[in-house]
This record gives structure tokens, C-alpha cells and sequence, in this order.
DNA sequence: TTGTAGGCGTTATCAT
DNA sequence: ATGATAACGCCTACAA
């Protein structure tokens, strides 16, 4: 392993001078510079990070752990991070926590451990000491896509309870009366804001909220389509005739479903689903969904980092993003029904 | 920060004891060990990875680089990847290169510098400089998805050439005798090898490799809409009747343009896809996709980096797993043409 | 079994 | 402007 030292017994200097040179910032003669650069480059020197840290103090890396890579949502997110980081000189790292509590807090003592420069994080439990760990160790943290009660921080979310209330609200304005909610694990902000939407579009409605139109499963594909057998099932005297799914991949199960079973969408029962989904376009019919500004979530989140890893202790920001209805051939009525 | 030296003093013992607790592995005074784990919780104690790394010069962290985040593909088999390393007491960070050469330089310079344990990646140029230089550094590498020339490390990869034959004999045994490719970047062994996959088969077929009917195109939605397009516009005359899309992502994108010119698959062309496509079900018409057992290109790829961490250098190992045609509605040669 | 001391590679302080 | 030197927090001979 090469080191600054062989670079400056290499260059004619001191290690002092190589260090000096390396960083910039600070004047050194161009002469013993260039006799560096080139030590360097003849070497083949490259700066060992982790001992810098150690005497600096701080990193380049960001932790961004998200809650299920296999989402799309976070994916895209995570492209909008990676951009602001990037023009920032920071690097990013993603992390799994595959909406596993477990995995999460492994996550978090790793990028503690490591000192990571700063940490983006969806919360895959509502459990806050975690997050506390981080901002006790002085750790920076936006949170992302789901609130943390009780806990003081950086906050980019989208408005998820106009955005379900809209999604369902144009169901009833459809003419559908018994419409369903798939909704999502009660501990998650995300979940019980989209389903306090989803109830307040239906007073407003006039409609009454039926608990048995409701179920709660776990924001994946497998949990959709099971809620959704369930209310069939459970329902088979007066079923739904339309469902709002409270995200994507839900939406996904949902209409699986419903295809298996031969159930027409949307004459027999019309979707509406919370969140973009990709190439929906090609699935038939198209779905109607509340698409959020996912890149844009992503963006956000990763200035008020930078900002924070910049400037003095601030007041935490709360940042919340509008969705907006799009809507396709799912949520439709088709008064008269082809048979 | 606490540092180990504040434990020692509150436990009343060395700094040397309170290292040997923490790692285990060395016999200390039971008494002396609960008077340190006692003053760790008081404390709040948290071993410094950026200090331990630096004296024992290694970390247990993993950097997979992967090419496209966005790419179900990849995401698949990063869920591969982390169940093998966690379980063997390693991290997982993500690393997302986006097809783009100079960002995975950067995550390249970054694995190196913060002198993670071992990296996995899917490379984004067929320039070896960078891999290189982990293996120079000593860095353990695993290779995925795609072959590097020159260059020898435990790789895995699937059987791209017999996959794409097979789907595309498929086709000809349905019937279609124009068979159009949508291929990869040419620099990509995975596309170089599809498309002779893909040729091959023609061949056997008794049917002419017609330059005509090949596009490259980068891997993308929207380079496999627009190879699609151009396809169709070059050859109106004589039009392709079946087309092979040499990955996921491509295959959407050349399926939306098929719909979006109200062509009709698979009655006027038929589409086969390289790689599972998530909800393919949902798709009207449903994808015969080629599948690859993306989750167990994952599962091997850590277990090979697992190996190579825990024993000495050994020959680079190469799997190389099988795909798999599966037949969906998107193929299938409708003779009797409804209007 | 426990403690002392040196060093991992860098950067920052202090003279010069 | 440059160089010597100490220190970042931890681990590990070596000595006791």
C-alpha cells in the first residue's frame, strides 16, 4: 500500500506538502507541486479515505436507506438524491431495509459506525429511536415519504391525504357507492394519511365508510392482491364496485386479482391506485392513478441535506409536495355494460 | 464522542480490556466484561468502524455497483446479493452507476478509498482500467451480468447466446419470417451475445440475417421505443412481422410504440422479450419473455465473494446459469387475422 | 488475564 | 511556503 509518505520521499518533500497538494486550498510552490503530481500519478497513489476520515473527522458518503428497492417509487427518488449529491461531491450509497425494522437498525449503526457524512431515510417502522441514535450522535437525517412522530427533523412528504381524497373523491363522482380501500400498515404515516383521505372523500360524498370495505395489508404486490380477495370474498353479497389501493405495488396486486378472477375493470369494479406505475400505459385498462413527484421528492430531500451538512443548526424544514390525479381507463363507469 | 478510553475509565480497566470485550475472542475476567458492557450502555458507546478499519485495514462492507437502479433487473438481484451477505456478517451498499462509465469510475474510486471488503458489479463500459484497479488494490471483485474482457475474476453470468436462441427460433417455429432485433449497446457482452443468439437462430431456421432488420439501442425504455420506430419506418415496404428485444426495459419501450401506432400484437407483430418484465400478466397482450434467474445470479455472486474473502486466492470461478423461454400471449402467430 | 505502548495514514498545529 | 510532530480512535504485540 502506497502513502503519502512514499509520494513524498518519492517527490523530494514532505508528507505535509503531499497532503497539501492533495487538498488544495492551500499555497504550494508550483514546482514541489508538480514533482507531487507526478510522484502521484508514477505511484499510483490513491488517498486511503478511511484514515482521513478518521483524523477529519467527516465523510463523503451519504446513507440513503430507502424501504423496498424492488419499488419503483424509491428508485426514482433515489435518482433525484443522487443527482444533488453528486453536484454536491457527495456520494451516495443506497440501502435496503426491505421494510424490515431489523435490517433498518443495521443500517443505521452501520452508517454511524462509519460516520457517514449525512443519512436520507423512508422509516420502515415507526419505532423512532433509530433515527434518535442519529441525531444524538450529530448525525444529519431528512426523512423521506413517511413521518416519524415525536421526532424533530427534515421532512420531505407529499400530501397524501388531498391525494387519496382526490383519487377516491373522483370515484364517487364516477357514480360508484361502494367503493373499497386497500390501505396500508396502520404504524406508517403514509398509510393512515392516505386512508383519512380516502374517509373524508366519502362523507363529503355522502357515502357512508363501511369497515367492511376496508383492508389493510402491507404496501407489496402479494398483500394487494390478497386484500383484495379478501373483500371479494368477504363481500359476496354486496361487493365493491370500485377500490382505491393506497400505493403502487398494491395497485399492481389488486388488479391481479381481479384479472384472475375474471372481473371486468372497470365495469365491474373500477381502480384507482396511489403512485405512478411504471409503463402504465401498456396494462389494459390503463390505471387511473395519484402520481407523486417521486424525482422531485428525491431532489428536495437531498438540498435540505446539503444545506444542513452546509450551514449552522437551523430549525428542521418540512417540506410537502402536491400529487395530482391522472386519470386513465381504470376508474371509468361504463353505464352500459357489455356482455 | 465517547471513545473507548471513556468506557476503560468508567469501567475501571484498560482501553486494551474493554477492545478485548468488544470483539470477543479473548478471554476476559467475566467481572471486568460486565463492569465494560455496563459502561458501554451507560455510555452510549460506539466503536468507531472508521478507526477500526484504519488499524485492522478492513471493513465489512460490500459496494455492488450496479448500472441501472431503475432496472427491475438489478434490483432482483441485489435482493440476492444481501441475503447471502448479511447472513455471512457483511453490508450492503448500493452503488448506481446508470449505464454511465464516469460514475462508476467515481463508485469504483470510492470502494477503494473507503476500503470496502469486496464489490460486485455489473459494468458499465467494457474499459477494464477501473476494474482493474480494485484487483491491483487487492479488492476482492465479483463480475455480473456482464462479461469483461481481458480481465479474470469469479464471474456469473447467464446463457445469454442460448436464451436469445431460443426465443427467437420460437418466433420462427410460429411462423414469422421477418424477425427484427432490438440489440443492445455494442460494447455490452450481453448484447454481442444476444445478438448472436439471435443470428444463430435465424440461420438454423433457414432464414436471412437481414442488417435491415437490427437496431442497437442503449438498454433503455426509450431506446428500445425508438429502435421500434425506426424499424417500422425503414421498412415500410416490408415491414417486420415478429421482433426480439434483447432486454426488459427495451421491450416495453418497443411495445409502446406499437400501441401508440395502434399496431396490433402479436397479429401484426409479434414481440419476444429478453428478461422477465414485473406484472407481465397485467400487459395486454401478456410478454413471452426469455427469463433469467435474476435473484440466483445474485445468490452466486455473493457466495463467490464470500468464498474469495474467507480463503486464500484461488482460480476465478465462472457460472454461468440458464434462461428460460416462457410463452405468453405476445408470440403466438394468429392465422386467421380478425378485423 | 490485564495493561502499556506503538502504529494504521492522514491532516492540523506550530515553528521555521 | 514548508517541515516536523502530534493526534484522530482503535487494535495488538509484548510485557507484567
Amino acid at each position: 500500500m502506497v502513502t503519502i509518505y512514499d509520494v513524498a520521499r518519492h517527490a523530494g518533500v514532505s508528507a505535509a506538502t503531499v497532503s497539501r497538494v492533495l487538498n488544495g486550498h492551500v499555497k504550494v510552490d508550483p514546482v514541489l507541486a508538480g514533482r507531487v503530481t507526478d510522484a502521484v500519478a508514477q505511484l499510483g497513489y490513491r488517498r486511503n479515505a478511511v484514515a482521513r476520515n478518521l483524523r477529519t473527522s467527516q465523510t463523503t458518503l451519504w446513507a440513503v436507506i430507502v424501504s423496498d428497492v424492488q419499488n419503483p417509487f424509491f428508485t426514482s427518488m433515489v435518482r433525484g438524491i443522487e443527482d444533488v449529491a453528486l453536484s454536491a461531491g457527495y456520494s451516495v450509497v443506497l440501502c435496503n431495509s426491505d421494510e424490515n425494522p431489523e435490517k433498518e437498525s443495521n443500517y443505521i449503526a452501520a452508517a454511524l459506525a462509519e460516520r457517514m457524512a449525512g443519512v436520507v431515510i423512508s422509516p420502515s417502522s415507526h419505532r423512532v429511536d433509530d433515527v434518535e441514535l442519529l441525531l444524538q450522535a450529530g448525525c444529519p437525517v431528512v426523512v423521506i415519504d413517511r413521518e416519524l412522530a415525536g421526532i424533530s427533523t427534515d421532512t420531505v412528504l407529499v400530501d397524501n391525504e388531498h391525494g387519496a381524497q382526490i383519487g377516491t373523491t373522483h370515484l364517487a363522482d364516477q357514480g360508484f357507492r361502494r367503493i373499497a380501500c386497500i390501505a396500508g400498515p396502520r404504524w406508517l404515516s403514509t398509510a393512515t394519511q392516505r386512508l383519512d383521505g380516502y374517509g373524508k372523500a366519502l362523507r363529503a360524498a355522502g357515502l357512508p365508510v363501511d369497515p367492511a370495505l376496508v383492508r389493510h395489508a402491507d404496501f407489496r404486490e402479494r398483500g394487494g392482491y390478497e386484500a383484495m380477495a379478501s373483500l371479494l370474498d368477504d363481500n359476496a353479497a354486496a361487493p365493491p364496485d370500485a377500490v382505491f389501493a393506497a400505493n403502487n405495488l398494491m395497485t399492481i396486486g389488486a388488479m391481479e386479482c381481479l384479472v384472475e378472477r375474471g372481473i371486468a375493470v372497470p365495469s365491474d369494479v373500477a381502480i384507482v391506485g396511489f403512485d405512478a406505475i411504471p409503463w402504465a400505459d401498456l396494462i389494459r385498462p390503463t390505471l387511473t392513478t395519484v402520481a407523486q413527484p417521486t424525482y422531485e421528492v428525491g431532489r428536495r430531500a437531498a438540498q435540505l441535506l446539503v444545506k444542513r451538512l452546509a450551514g449552522p443548526a437551523e430549525e428542521p424544514t418540512h417540506v410537502v409536495l402536491p400529487t395530482a390525479l391522472q386519470i386513465r381507463a381504470s376508474s371509468i363507469r361504463v353505464t352500459a355494460r357489455p356482455r
